[in-house]
DNA sequence: ATACTTGCAAAATCTTTGCCTCCGT
DNA sequence: ACGGAGGCAAAGATTTTGCAAGTAT
């Protein structure tokens, strides 16, 4: 909650600023993934959105999430089952841990990666403009944990 | 070329063992992705394969691939564009950097990068059982290089 | 009032499946 | 001959788009 309406406010100037309008259907859209701490495919955004607002179409959800994704306030993942995973952009880029077994999904950084796939990069003979990764894994024993799914 | 005889006998082994059938088609697009050195999509196989044989249906290729893909000698990618990019299952591993104004792919493997992934899950209370790494990068300088694309 | 947005339905992609025929064993 | 396999077309799943009507500025 503490950087959503970071993402709200900057939504907003980004639409001023290129002339889009800020209706209410993208401000409550906005709010929604402002206020998703996990990765929500469009299905969920659409339903999410339409607690808010029931008169939001999936279509516009879409629309909405390409614009987000083109301004660079949120982010797309595709954690093996087919469709999209968005979550906003942080302002510290982490890659996620997936849980084979219940689908959850754990953030993570380590800056030790990111600064080898830098290297491994320029080794190869390129400048990195941005990467990938996802680890599949398996929990070890069975730590207390409450959460189901 | 070296490895593509025991792709394919590896698959007829498989065959043999799950009473599943030698057919043409399953003989030539295993023998497609046996000489395939890229990363081609579904319609990519289907198209090397109909150079071959031209009554092999994309549908057969999309079962075929997937035969592929459970038996574990064949792995899937997804580089950013919608569909999926097959490889056939390599001893040692390794990821990939996309070259992101030309789309080449270019393999290689980092075993540093390898070990610190597995460490990471481990640091998370998980076995890491895979994972999926892309580097997306824009080539340094004009290195002589003259394979265009 | 203008032109950006939306909803709805149709279309576009990629992939899977039903069904009947065909072929490997 | 039996049952797996293949071709074809239809169905699925996800995402995009055309168009007429609605709305923010």
């Amino acid at each position: 909650m503490v950087k959503a309406n970071e993402f709200t406010k900057r939504f907003e100037e980004i639409c001023a600023q290129k002339g889009m309008r800020m209706t209410g259907q993208r401000r409550t859209i906005a709010r929604v993934l402002a206020n998703s701490k996990d990765h929500p495919d469009i299905e969920e955004v659409h339903r999410r959105a339409n607690v808010i607002d029931d008169r939001i179409s999936l279509s516009t959800v879409y629309r909405t999430v390409r614009l987000f994704k083109e301004a660079g306030i949120l982010e797309r993942h595709e954690f093996g089952d087919g469709r999209g995973r968005y979550e906003r952009t942080q302002s510290e880029h982490h890659d996620h841990l997936i849980d084979v077994d219940s689908g959850e999904v754990i953030e993570f950084r380590d800056e030790e990666i990111e600064r080898l796939q830098q290297l491994v990069a320029r080794r190869l003979g390129y400048e990195l403009t941005g990467h990938r990764m996802e680890l599949y894994g398996r929990r070890l024993r069975a730590e207390p944990k409450p959460d189901g799914e």
